[in-house]
DNA sequence: CGGACAAGCTGA
DNA sequence: CAGCTTGTCCGG
């Protein structure tokens, strides 16, 4: 009898599979999923097994079964049916026409010859206070919303307790945190990548790790747990723009197993889902895991002597005994500039946008690159007014103004000095710097304003970032926020420590909109752009350099994408949920 | 993707 | 018409 085995090769721009004839030697360890080697087209390239089968009589092959060659070797181990089932629906609903990231990101990151016997799963008896977890978990899961400064452990603890569990972290150090604590409990941890093999055999219980591990072959696997579910990381930003949070909950309902999505925070998208599956802290633990939230209001200032270091600022920075930290999303020296002899805007000589002012002190045009020295492009004048200033000069207002040194910090800033009482930088500032006793959102505006469908939740994360540099409420702490919105609804969930409060307006504002999760968006951009969207029988808005398409649901939109043409030789670039809109 | 092969161009 | 470039097609 002969076996054939369907095969996708690791090819990049070929996404085609082909038959192979199975050869006796390799029959019994060619599964789905297995990696192996092959013969194309004079080619030897390696590709997935996504099929097993023996021909069957009714099945009319495209290629005659005398014509098939054969495997030439298995390579190792690769992904579970389970998973190379999943990836064919990831496929379809981030509007994929490639399999192959899919199968990438759930491989193992080495070769994996073999895997260690199952281990049987030893049972655990979870804390007390996990009971409401434990509810919701035998309910089929849903959304539980924490504190920022809550320890997520007790919830995994009441998973474990179910059986085999698998916990995503946005982050790699923070799943290999979780991992460290979790081991510490005494429990049997894998985290990957690099536990990739521990989790496929069974002989961990418990398999964590980043984003990617959503795909991690487990075997019976009893639930997931999505930790820091609002953090934008467990999104991929490259195309196909796959969500770990989408792909663990369809994991879950497809294995009919619970997941529980944890965070300070919850998304609207999260919270649509669970419907009325979900459970919060009550009022005054909640409020006790959230610093004092205390709004800077702007409006009062006179506009012609307006400056991102208020007095309040000034007050809080002064205090020699007070580690500050000080977030302005704009890098550089300034962001837009002005003559102050003839109060022209700065512009690019050469195409006329707006040009920054980097740390070297050049203009620089943000379109097309054209640098020049600090001139006016009007009168010649060298005097000019920094209209948006960026993290480079607020840093010598903040120095001036505190009496002390105060270190910037950015994404690409090298080892900081851990000594240092101020720091300003980025958002990358939050990441870096471990503890404060103030943070201060200079310009939270820039974030609650940007034009982004979900810069509310993308602000509300920053500032649960914020909240845990700070740790849990003490009188002495402070999160500063600088605003000309002061009744903004992300403001004003901090200050009551109610994320709920940003939540039901978000939901509301996004289903009038037509925004997901209520409806379904993607952008697509690219030369072949225009020609595609023209045969999609969809709405669709021009955005910037590409369109952007709604349909009512994201299966919709993923049949639709994948049953429109493509247009051949043209670079076509399809974000579903698109990160950056 | 990358090899095969066909059609098109060039120079002697 | 050999020798080379460019483009299109296809792989099991």
């Amino acid at each position: 009898m002969v076996i054939t085995a369907t095969v996708l090769p690791d090819v990049t721009g070929l996404d085609k599979a082909f038959d192979y004839r199975v050869p006796d030697a390799l029959v019994d360890r060619v599964r789905v999923g297995s990696l192996v080697r092959v013969d194309l087209h004079g080619r030897r390239v390696g590709g997935w097994v996504l099929r097993v089968g023996e021909p069957d009589a009714d099945r009319r092959r495209e290629v005659p079964l005398d014509r098939l060659v054969p495997l030439t070797r298995w390579s190792g181990h690769g992904p579970s049916a389970e998973i190379v089932e999943l990836a064919e629906w990831a496929a379809h609903r981030w509007g994929s026409d490639r399999l192959r990231p899919f199968l990438v990101a759930a491989g193992p990151p080495r070769m994996v010859a073999s895997l260690a016997r199952p281990a049987p799963v030893r049972p655990v008896a979870s804390a007390d206070a996990s009971a409401g977890a434990g509810h919701l978990l035998a309910d089929g899961g849903g959304v539980i919303r924490v504190s920022p400064t809550d320890d997520p452990m007790s919830i995994v603890l009441a998973a474990r307790e179910r059986g085999r569990v698998l916990v995503v972290h946005p982050s790699q150090e923070g799943a290999a945190l979780v991992a460290a604590r979790l081991r510490g409990a005494g429990l049997g941890v894998a985290l990957l990548p690099d536990g990739w093999s521990a989790a496929a055999s069974g002989s961990a219980d418990t398999v964590v790790g980043a984003r990617s591990a959503v795909w991690a072959s487990v075997p019976d696997l009893a639930a997931i747990v999505v930790l820091d579910e609002h953090d934008e990381a467990l999104q991929e930003q490259r195309t196909p723009t796959w969500h770990a949070r989408d792909v663990a909950i369809e994991r879950a309902r497809r294995l009919g197993i619970p997941v529980v999505c944890v965070s300070p925070c919850p998304t609207v998208a999260a919270l649509a889902w669970s419907g009325t599956r979900w459970m919060r802290p009550s009022a005054a633990d909640e409020r006790d895991g959230w610093p004092t939230v205390e709004i800077v209001d702007r409006r009062g200032e006179d506009p012609w002597k307006r400056s991102l270091v208020t007095s309040r600022l000034i007050e809080a920075i002064r205090d020699p005994a007070v580690r500050v930290v000080c977030v302005h999303n704009t890098p550089g020296r300034a962001r837009l500039l002005a003559c102050r002899t003839c109060r022209a805007l700065l512009e690019c000589e050469r195409c006329a946008a707006a040009v920054h002012q980097g740390d070297d002190e050049l203009l620089r045009c943000g379109r097309c690159g054209t640098t020049r020295p600090p001139v006016c492009q009007a009168c010649g004048s060298t005097v000019l007014a920094n209209v948006r200033p960026g993290v480079t000069r607020l840093r010598d207002e903040l120095e001036k103004a505190a009496n002390r040194s105060v270190v910037a910090v950015t994404g690409s800033s090298g080892e900081l000095p851990i000594d240092a009482g101020v720091y300003v930088g980025t958002e990358a500032v939050l990441h870096r710097v471990r503890d404060a006793d103030v943070v201060a959102f200079v310009d939270i505006d820039a974030e609650l304003l940007a034009p982004r469908y979900r810069a509310a939740e993308q602000a509300m994360a920053l500032l649960v970032r914020a909240a845990r540099l700070l740790g849990p409420r003490r009188a002495d702490q402070r999160l500063l926020v600088q605003t000309f919105r002061p009744d903004h609804e992300v403001l004003q969930a901090a200050v009551a420590a109610d994320p709920g409060l940003l939540a039901k307006r978000e939901a509301a504002r996004r289903r009038e909109l037509g925004l997901p999760p209520f409806r379904a968006l993607a952008r697509v951009s690219g030369d072949g752009a225009a020609e595609f969207v023209e045969m999609l029988p969809l709405a669709v808005a021009a955005d910037g350099d590409g369109f952007l398409v709604r349909a009512d649901d994201w299966d919709e939109l993923g049949d639709l994408l994948s049953d429109t043409p493509r247009p051949r030789d043209a670079r076509l670039r399809i974000e579903v949920d698109p990160p950056r809109r």
